[in-house]
DNA sequence: CGCGAATGTAATATCCTATAACTTGAATAA
DNA sequence: TTATTCAAGTTATAGGATATTACATTCGCG
């Protein structure tokens, strides 16, 4: 198998691995213009292939974003893995929080495709793409270090989840420069950080009171 | 000046506002398939003009974009404005959350138009769709309804406004549905509305002993 | 070795953006 | 009132993208 970015070595007719290296190919256009800086004929044409031969492994755009895009989920699954693994003096969930941010921020292209599209509500619940952001999303109920009082941590994981998501938003609107920028993304992430383990704490803590009462 | 939405009468010359007619069948384009569901052949098609007459008062199809989202930002002030002003037995920020969250759901394809495409950030900083913006976020400082701290007020605004956009992100993606829904999308806005309260009381009580402290 | 499935190609239809050159008519000023 | 000008339309056309159809090549398996 030969490199996945690749181009056809010339005067051959199969090119070995074009599934893989239209993903790789596209992912790294993605990267600054988002969706619409894929195109299929580009594609073909940097990978030295018509412009009909990525119809061979894709039925049609929407199908190659889809992979595309649980790639990339995968990808940031991997960062998130290393984040949390990294040993350091902040808490699983701050390592976490502050490479998502980060993620979002250096590869925005790729966080708009992942996020900000229609193709993720549009994945089939057995998908490859619906398996790789549930995957992600473990990860956030992992960081969050708490036993397992699953309602609990899922609702504590879902709110910094979203709130990660809106620093990115905000942040890529350019709503933390100029005047307004009284608080840095970073120090947000933070906030939102230590609100979840507050949370958390407390809700814990309520729960094992309420199960005491009722002994 | 005819309804903005009429097509050209016929055996007439000039539409006589198409410029605005542009804008308004675009906003309905967009209200379902989001940015690429705005077509300019299709709009111009649509009213009944050739298709290069958009070109007429758009350079091209970005700047179409941007005066749209500018609309479409503009009437979310509005709603919110509405919200605000409707008396309720919940706060305002409350019912700011909740409309804007009822915005992002209902009307997601322009939604998606306004938070997640490249339009905004691209916008210059005296332009139409800049303007519009910051007056939507001016609201959210509003609604906080808390003394004029202002770099107080502007962190928790900020958090709030980021949170209440992952939460139209995450429940867009489905992350409410299914065996997850442990919370509903409403009861996450309002979590994320009483921690907002909380910490700008916080902070003001802070700011005050701070500064009580120094005399 | 030979055959079929997988993979690639050429040709083509359709849709979209955008520009150039020409036309219309509405508003103004002589 | 009429001449003129210019904003706002039109037709024609170039160029790029998606996608399909029919044909060609090679890989791998029996």
């Amino acid at each position: 198998m030969r490199s996945q970015l690749a181009r056809k070595p010339e005067n051959t007719y199969h090119h070995g691995d074009l599934r893989d290296a239209l993903i790789k190919a596209a992912l790294r256009e993605a990267e600054q213009g988002g969706t619409e800086a894929i195109s299929i004929k580009a594609l073909a044409k940097q990978l030295g292939v018509s412009q009909p031969a990525p119809y061979r492994h894709f039925a049609d755009r929407e199908a190659l974003l889809a992979a595309v895009t649980a790639e990339a989920f995968r990808q940031l699954s991997a960062i998130l893995r290393a984040a949390m693994a990294k040993p350091s003096k902040q808490s699983k969930l701050s390592r976490l929080a502050q490479a998502t941010l980060d993620f979002g921020l250096r590869r925005n292209g790729i966080y708009r495709l992942m996020f900000a599209s229609r193709t993720v509500s549009c994945a089939a619940k057995g998908s490859e793409l619906h398996e790789a952001t549930r995957e992600t999303f473990a990860l956030v109920i992992e960081a969050l270090e708490a036993p397992a009082v699953d309602y609990l941590r899922e609702r504590q994981a879902l709110k910094i989840w979203a709130a990660l998501h809106g620093v990115v938003m905000l942040a890529e609107q350019g709503l933390f420069t100029g005047e307004a920028a009284h608080a840095t993304r970073e120090d947000l992430v933070e906030d939102f950080v230590s609100e979840t383990k507050a949370a958390l704490a407390a809700a814990i803590k309520g729960a094992r009171r309420r199960k005491k009462a009722a002994t």
